[in-house]
DNA sequence: CTTATAGATCAAATTAAATTGATTTAAGGA
DNA sequence: TCCTTAAATCAATTTAATTTGATCTATAAG
């Protein structure tokens, strides 16, 4: 039985934000954001023609964004459509990068 | 020649938030955002003793935040003070992250 | 001038993330 | 049913980030 060291429930708070920000923390996954942010709603096929990746990373990319909750993903047919999460982009980003990685506050 | 495929003033604005968001991408370096941001003001050994992490660790992160422009480095004497870049933090976190990894708008 | 302490830097090893191309799953139309 | 298309997943490779311990630099005190 050792010390406990630091707060364990601020450690876990560094490990949730952790993975937001490495979400954030790739150029193609900031252009997937503006992309998103600027057309409201995308398939992964508009993506590949806005970033000229291949599909198979996107699709890796695109669930990094999923598992950090920053966009969610609505399937109707065979199409996978992706939004913001707006409440949870809002609650980390300033509203100084509104157009760019998120849009403004309901306000 | 090729056809230039996307905006490159664009990408470059890309390139540079993922700088910052991956200073920001690693519980460790949100750890010393957050010290720095209750203490205003603190030296590597400070941190050493709070985060219990050898020196030449915290150097490495230091220099991450510091080349990502998060954190500023002053030298008095032998030791050296490390404080928040509020500007750019405040430029990119938004107001909810107040107290954790960021401080308080000016106004 | 010698010693002690703070902190940066370096090279090697480890660990983690991204890329690639192929395969798989599922929906829709002929 | 068979074929096509959208998208996810997988394994192997490549690339990047982190850790580790040692060394180097600079300031200050005796």
């Amino acid at each position: 039985m050792t010390i406990p060291v630091v707060d364990q429930k601020l450690e876990q708070t560094f490990k949730t934000y952790e993975k937001r920000f490495k979400a954030l923390s790739d150029h193609k996954r900031l252009h997937i954001m503006y992309e998103i942010t600027q057309a409201n709603e995308l398939c992964v096929c508009d993506l590949t023609d806005k970033l000229h990746l291949p599909q198979s990373k996107l699709s890796y990319h695109l669930k990094i964004l999923m598992d950090a909750n920053l966009i969610t993903k609505e399937t109707r047919g065979t199409w996978s459509y992706y939004k913001l999460n707006t409440k949870e982009v809002n609650h980390i980003l300033s509203e100084e990068l509104c157009c760019l990685f998120r849009t403004n506050d309901g306000s």
